[in-house]
RNA sequence: CGGGGCAUAGUGUAACGGUAGCACGAGUCCUUUGGGAGGAUUUAGUCUCGGUUCAAAUCCGAGUGCCCCGACCA
């Protein structure tokens, strides 16, 4: 894409009020706008992003045999009295219809997907099975804080999965968390994400959260110094040696709950009678779990731990763009341009995604955005490199300059 | 919902109770092109309502919004 063409422009100031770098770097770099407190737009460039960390979920929950749903964000009432969370869960947005019904803004979709589930499941035969989704959800938040790690609007990834018995569900639990741990992984955060435990409800013992850890962060989690086991404070007094390994030996640190998991049991198919037939035709409640990934939080988590003094950092796999071209030396110059178009070109039809500044302003402008727009690669061709036949290859992350031969270039960046 | 802070142009910032100014941005023209370049010119603002006063961005009251701390966060 042509940088010219992009309508978000950048800025040298982020707002007063915004405290929160994720917020600070994404708003003057165009990728977000805010609304209101906790509610945020996502603009072309941090669309991109987002579609990227979906599709790194996406390919991994298809792995796992998931089937991909969109449920609906309007929930009628009597799903949420049903299971006795329109008083208990206090963040819900009720609302009001036409008819003066009222209706709730979709905060978790278990409300939902359970009852949806009775009509197409009768024998033990239609399980194991899975179903996902990424969608908007609305919570309200007594207080929004900390950019896009806490709104009352955010996007989320959320699996529900469906058993027989136990063994079943805690089989498909561990296989959740290992896909949990590569989606972190190769997000770029999964050297700062570490599994914790939690309180686990009545049906298990723990549930898991994914912490990253970042002083933007919400949460204290004690870490094993043996085996990295995070152990979430709100249930550290009970645990005086790692439940893995036996250490006593922890550090306490702050992290932001990316994803969680639970194993829920009966909680939500009992009061829906969502039971199957086993092979004496008797009936039995199916075992539920449900997991979920915060994929605006991830998206701000990421930004949290790679973003330096000069703006954002993308690891490659969620970068909006690969590489950033830059031409510049002489705009006017039809040299720079044409070979600055030819290298565009090669690129993109080698299945590169480009961002190419070829906006007429002053180098030093370009340099500056580049470094807040974070793009993994920049390239730049002005009169100089073109004198020696290559072009200025620089990492962000990296302050080595390379020169490299036009056609190496794909190699290179593929 | 308790506590604290803030509210001036698109953004960031000034202005003792007395002419709302500066920088960046944006528009036009010229020059310029390897780290936010220079000149000329134009554009655009006191959150809302009420009060005090000859006079309010400034003082007082209420409201609204935003940020931070806390409470809350299957």
């Amino acid at each position: 894409m042509r940088q010219s063409n992009l309508f978000t422009k950048t800025t040298r100031e982020a707002p007063r009020d915004e405290m929160s770098r994720n917020a600070i770097w994404l708003i003057r770099a165009g990728f977000i706008h805010k609304e209101m407190a906790g509610v945020y737009s996502y603009l072309p460039l941090g669309l991109r992003v987002i579609k990227k960390i979906e599709q790194i979920i996406r390919a991994e929950m298809n792995k796992l045999g998931s089937q991909e749903v969109l449920l609906s964000a309007l929930h009628p009432k009597e799903n949420w009295i049903r299971t006795g969370r329109w008083e208990t869960m206090t963040d819900l947005y009720k609302i009001k219809d036409e008819n003066n019904h009222e209706l709730v803004l979709g905060p978790t979709h278990e409300e939902i997907i359970t009852p949806l589930i009775v009509s197409h499941l009768n024998s033990y035969q239609d399980l194991p099975f899975s179903v996902y989704q990424f969608q908007t959800k609305f919570r309200r938040e007594l207080r929004a804080k900390s950019g896009i790690l806490r709104g009352r609007e955010f996007i989320m990834k959320d699996l529900y999965s469906f058993h027989r018995d136990k063994t079943d569900l805690d089989n498909f639990y561990n296989q959740v968390g290992a896909s949990y741990r590569k989606i972190f992984e190769t997000v770029g955060i999964g050297e700062q994400t570490v599994l914790t435990l939690a309180a686990g409800g009545t049906f298990a013992d723990y549930s898991h959260e994914s912490q990253t850890l970042t002083p933007a962060g919400e949460d204290q989690v004690h870490i094993c110094t043996k085996c990295r086991l995070a152990i979430n404070d709100e249930i550290i007094a009970k645990h005086k040696t790692c439940p893995e390994c036996g250490s006593t030996e922890r550090t306490t640190e702050t992290g932001i709950e990316v994803g969680n998991t639970f194993k829920l049991g009966t909680k939500f198919s009992a009061p829906f009678g969502l039971n199957y037939r086993d092979e004496t035709g008797k009936s039995q409640p199916v075992i539920m779990g449900c997991y979920g990934l915060g994929i605006s939080r991830l998206l701000g988590a990421i930004v949290e731990v790679t973003a330096d003094d000069r703006g954002l950092a993308w690891p490659i796999t969620v970068a909006p763009f690969r590489a950033h071209l830059i031409s510049f030396g002489d705009n006017q110059s039809e040299v720079v341009l044409a070979q600055a178009k030819q290298i565009y070109d090669l690129l993109t039809k080698a299945g590169i995604e480009v961002l190419w500044d070829d906006r007429a302003v002053a180098p030093g402008v370009k340099l500056a955005d580049a470094d807040l727009l974070g793009l993994p690669f920049r390239l730049i061709i002005s009169s100089r490199t073109i004198e020696k036949g290559v072009v200025e290859v620089k990492q962000r992350t990296s302050d080595n300059l390379d020169l490299v031969n036009p056609q190496k270039l794909c190699v290179l960046l593929g």
